[in-house]
DNA sequence: GGACCCTTTCCTGGTT
DNA sequence: TAACCAGGAAAGGGTC
């Protein structure tokens, strides 16, 4: 009772400071700047500096995952104070979690604690964490740089990387594809794209993730919103006249939104996985991907998308691109017939089979 | 700078 | 009717 009490507290001192220092609040409208954008159902922080970003709370620079007992309150008070909530029907005694167990809320607990404002707490942690995935990714990068190892242990993710905080700050990019397709639980990653609540769909701290994902592509954007709105310009459907779009690929940013964009990016980074390469290494861990893909003869490499639609919207983030559908997917998968990286499996819809230009799918390479 | 490769996008037509 | 498949055509962007 007594944590129910300094948890009011906090509450209080939190909301008092805010209505004192009403120019100083958050800029976390952020966690719905972009929210129109239903489709991507997220949203992040601006990287704008702004005057007020000195008072800005201590959650607004931690990960979730991370953040302490009082930061979670200090969250929650927030979101409290931004939606006018009233306060007093909240059972304090149940907030009284880190951001560890915060995380792991489904949007059922969040209700039950926080009632009408439970949606909307599960929401807004929902859009930070799934940017945090990309961080994660981004984590995961670098330290493939320097260990080669395939996987992250889950360890590390949970002691944290200072400096990958700090890439936080500075790359939190919407995931589409996290935030809509993916019901992802440490040491589970399924798609659902129907699914929005059930269990928390935002961690993804427990799970491994295949090196390939790390490439370039898949790294997080500059969160700032002009930037943003430039990425996936050449992307959108019907900006020609009468609706109709000249064939091929559209242009893509101008320098200065891809410089702005890929300020950390190496001018000359490699070429990213190739489409097969991804498919593959969705196939051989199978312990991520879980109703997305599947093997439907292992050792002869015939395999049936499940949810082409997510793997598409997958190789879309990772290609920086949030147009990508399974329409354009299998057509690129269609060029490899003539390579022999896959080859046709006839009259059987969502199924490919490996060639023999293709490589790393076979039980016995993997061994 | 240009060739080449690998997609990406659009499209038409066919199949399930 | 929708989803998928097949493949031509055109184009962008990265690499060499």
């Amino acid at each position: 009772m007594a944590g129910s009490c300094e948890i009011s507290n906090i509450f209080s001192n939190y909301i008092s400071a805010m209505y004192q220092a009403d120019e100083g609040q958050p800029s976390l409208d952020v966690l719905g700047q972009h929210g129109n954008d239903s489709t991507l159902g997220l949203s992040v922080p601006t990287s704008q500096p702004s005057a007020e970003s000195a008072e800005k709370p201590e959650w607004f620079s931690e990960l979730p995952y991370f953040w302490t007992k009082v930061q979670v309150l200090e969250w929650i008070s927030y979101h409290v104070e931004k939606n006018k909530y009233d306060a007093s029907s909240i059972d304090f005694s149940c907030c009284n979690m880190d951001g560890h167990t915060l995380c792991h809320c489904t949007r059922d607990q969040m209700r039950l604690i926080f009632g009408p404002l439970g949606d909307e707490l599960y929401d807004r942690l929902h859009e930070i964490t799934s940017d945090e995935l990309n961080w994660i990714i981004d984590l995961l990068e670098k330290e493939d740089a320097t260990s080669q190892e395939t996987f992250l242990d889950t360890t590390h993710l949970e002691l944290g990387n200072p400096g990958a905080k700090d890439s936080l700050e500075d790359m939190k990019f919407p995931s589409p594809f996290l935030s809509t397709d993916f019901t992802c639980l440490p040491g589970a990653m399924s798609p659902d794209s129907s699914d929005t609540s059930g269990q928390c769909s935002a961690y993804c701290l427990g799970c491994k993730i295949p090196s390939s994902w790390e490439d370039d592509g898949i790294l997080p954007q500059h969160r700032s919103r002009p930037c943003r709105d430039t990425v996936f310009a050449g992307g959108k459907k019907g900006d020609t006249k009468h609706g109709k779009r000249k064939r091929g690929r559209p242009r893509k940013l101008s320098k200065e939104s891809r410089d702005c964009l890929e300020s950390r990016k190496s001018k000359h980074s490699p070429r990213g996985t190739h489409l097969w390469e991804f498919i593959r290494d969705i196939l051989i861990h199978p312990e991520l991907n879980e109703g997305l893909m599947k093997w439907e003869d292992r050792r002869e490499g015939v395999f049936k998308f499940l949810r082409s639609e997510a793997v598409a919207q997958l190789w879309g983030q990772k290609k920086k691109n949030s147009s990508m559908t399974y329409e354009k997917l299998s057509r690129a998968m269609r060029y490899y017939y003539k390579r022999e990286i896959l080859e046709r499996v006839d009259g059987r819809r969502l199924v490919y089979k490996f060639g023999k230009n293709s490589s790393g799918w076979k039980e016995e390479e993997l061994d």
